[in-house]
DNA sequence: TTACTATTGATAATTGTTTTCATTAATATT
DNA sequence: AATATTAATGAAAACAATTATCAATAGTAA
């Protein structure tokens, strides 16, 4: 937890072990894992995937973390972190949330958006 | 291709290995492997992930499918699509891929947006 | 036909994750 | 304190999805 406050990103298991593991080197491997699992359960933690192949792992906003959605680039995996249309974003949530709920009667607890994309620096030379 | 465009659901390789197998059992799990990561470099199918370990693949909207989102159901992985509220939703993503873009200078290829819950099946009695 | 190239599928290798299990630490009971 | 009981830990093995390898085959060009 101190690990993901203190930096603030978006982490792998490995690179969460590596970190913590300089730290206190008799924590192992499966630990980090087993422990994410419950930060997970308790809502701590958010699980992310963003295609991969490994999980990431971030502070939730129900401890401490904003709440915010990822703009992903597919070429180089860079994360960007954006709150800034939260504001719009949340009432069409919201809605959207509430109909869905009563349509399929479904208990919605959490969402995920993510924006697919190429950043400047993975963009082909002619498309800048 | 044929195989999605007939049901219209969410597969991982294995399923629509087994499947397409059936039909042509000379066709081995590795092109099917190979065939659908062209198919989405192509932009007719999509890959998803639903966060049970496994990718699964779909009829993209560039081809026949619809442009939806989903409802996963964090229980059983039950997925419903819904696209009910888009046009709503598609104002407010216009926006934001504007902003976004501009801001962060990325050139936004795709969106997923997906809610995550329990179906009425997989709530506890008393939360019913 | 023949030479060359691209595609295929079986198998092996890789990798993120989960299971197993003996050891150790923590807690409860004399 | 001493002992019994239970829970937490980490190393190693097992697992499962995916990717790489490679010999065989199919397709194409000469
Ligand atoms: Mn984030
Ligand atoms: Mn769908
Ligand atoms: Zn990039
Ligand atoms: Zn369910």
């Amino acid at each position: 937890m101190e690990f993901l406050q203190r930096t603030g990103g978006h982490f792998s298991v490995e690179e969460i072990y590596r970190n913590v593991h300089k730290a206190f080197p008799s924590i192992g491997l499966t630990t980090v894992y087993r422990t994410l699992e419950v930060l997970v359960e308790m809502g701590l933690v958010s699980r992310l995937d963003f295609g991969d192949g490994k999980s990431r792992y971030e502070l939730s906003s129900g401890s401490g973390g904003t709440h915010h959605h990822h703009l992903c680039c597919t070429g180089c995996g860079r994360i960007v972190d954006y709150q800034e249309f939260l504001e719009e974003e949340k009432k069409v949530i919201k809605n959207i949330e509430e109909a869905l709920s009563r349509k399929h009667n479904f208990q919605i607890n959490e969402h995920q958006i993510q924006f697919l994309g190429l950043c400047y620096d993975c963009r082909p030379k002619e498309a800048k």
